[in-house]
DNA sequence: TGGCAGTGATACCCGGCCGGTATCGATAGC
DNA sequence: GCTATCGATACCGGCCGGGTATCACTGCCA
């Protein structure tokens, strides 16, 4: 399988039509109908069915679309990291608005371990682990389950239960603590997609943490948030804990086979903190 | 980046000789010594060094032979999958001689499961992960530190310190606990690296758990290994709790991105063994 | 020190594959 | 049943990947 055909693919899999997929690659149709119908003579089984009104993906089709994504990451990734070997700084990705008390003590300390680079902050207003997969951060400091650390190694830095945030004229604002069934409401906030795209359903969408508290204080929104938010809480929002939430594990994450002495001695230091002992 | 490319490179790479490697690839000298010139001059950077007499590979070279291995595994495991998205049967990885209690427990609860597929078992002499990497098998038992999660969803499930094996005839044998200092002897055994070849240093090449128990039976060889093997430890051998061992985890493996029901579910049951909810 | 063996780079040619245009065949909507 | 839409097919041309022949450089050895 070459990257031209995976490329060809995951474009037709996405638009679900040739003739757009040709467009956004930049080629004629034919070929691209060519292209996919070798992919699928040599792989031996259908990745798409087509009428000349539909296309859809098989169940083999959706298997390859999220394997060939990552690979086409993964590539990405590749060449960035290649060229990138003598960049003279580690860059750190985190997300905006998150937690700054951590990252400022993760950073004093590497800062001083001997040989340590500078440290470029990439603050993303959310899938913050989407930079290390395509290769424009080399570590990243990640909230599961949030975000996702699917193909990255990780070390768990801190654990930590979770508030509903309102605004403190919600009809909640009031209660001691709450259960997930009691904020399965339509307000809660709904975040974009990689691709930018919201998913349907009911509550306001929102792109990033200060948007977010804003819908909050207007008491359009609520919000599910692990504990560390309630230090930056603006006036009129209140915190309730959510008893049964899921706990929130803050983790530093980086690219799996990461050949960076930079990157072992940052996870070294921050998984210090917790462990004084690293086997 | 094309995997022709990256192909080639890797070939290179790994024989440090473009005549060698070009003999492995099936082609000739020249058109690969272009074809990497080309990837060289579009990444700009150089990933070797050569003279007439010698290749060496660069800071930048050894990165992206890294990335590039992972990423030809990463294609040829989704040609294997996309392939075989209609097998029948879910493929285990396990380490052959491993504990075999609670691979039949866990079969045994995930049969009960509805909709179980049948389980076929891929039993590896070492490097178990391997088999993942490459489409092979769709879920692993794996042994951290031993074994290499890099690049892997995983769940741990077990946790467990380590023993000292030895002849019962050895020195040691009499201890009633050692320390990782005192087993740092030349008796410690060696295991192959994924390519087959052996590090050198002293203490006997094995390939399988049976080979490394006769030699120890025969007092040729010692090794630190997890408790289970305590159950199945022949006549004439001991096991000697070694104190500031690191601890080996056992976990559940699968490739990131999976989209299988199946794995799913065997996870689901084997976390569950530990934990009764699961987030 | 000069010849020689070994190795990677260069020059050049050929064939296959990728991408283009033109067109067909099928399907859904009116 | 006409038409618009869309994927498949047919066919052609240029580029690129792979081949052979040869050059240029290095280390070894007599």
């Amino acid at each position: 399988m070459e990257t031209r055909e995976l490329r060809y693919f995951v474009a037709v899999a996405e638009e679900l039509h040739f003739g757009r997929a040709a467009d956004r690659l930049g080629i004629a149709q034919p070929p691209l109908s060519r292209t996919i119908a070798q992919l699928e003579h040599r792989l031996g089984i259908a990745l798409l069915t087509r009428t000349s009104r539909k296309v859809a993906l098989t169940e083999a089709g959706a298997v390859l679309l999220a394997e060939a994504r990552a690979i086409l990451g993964a590539i990405t990734a590749a060449e960035r990291r290649t060229r990138h070997v003598d960049r003279p700084a580690l860059v750190l990705a985190a997300k905006a608005g998150g937690s700054s008390e951590l990252l400022a003590k993760l950073l004093d300390a590497y800062a001083a371990e001997p040989g340590a680079l500078a440290v470029e902050l990439l603050l993303c207003k959310a899938h913050t682990w989407l930079p290390l997969l395509d290769g424009r951060a080399d570590v990243a400091i990640l909230h599961e389950p949030y975000d996702s650390t699917a193909g990255l190694d990780v070390e768990p830095l801190h654990t930590e239960s979770q508030f509903a945030i309102m605004s403190s004229s919600h009809p909640l604002a009031g209660a001691r603590q709450l259960r997930m069934a009691d904020v399965d409401l339509p307000e809660l906030a709904r975040w974009p997609e990689p691709d930018g795209s919201y998913l349907d359903g009911p509550g306001v969408e929102v792109h990033d943490l200060t948007q977010l508290f804003q819908m909050i204080s207007l008491g359009r929104a609520i919000a599910v948030m692990p504990e560390v938010v309630r230090a930056g809480l603006l006036e009129g929002l209140v915190a309730i804990p959510v008893v049964d939430a899921p706990k929130v594990t803050t983790v530093i994450a980086w690219p799996p086979h990461s050949r960076s002495r930079a990157v072992a001695d940052l996870v070294r230091v921050a998984t210090g903190f917790n462990s004084p002992v690293h086997g």
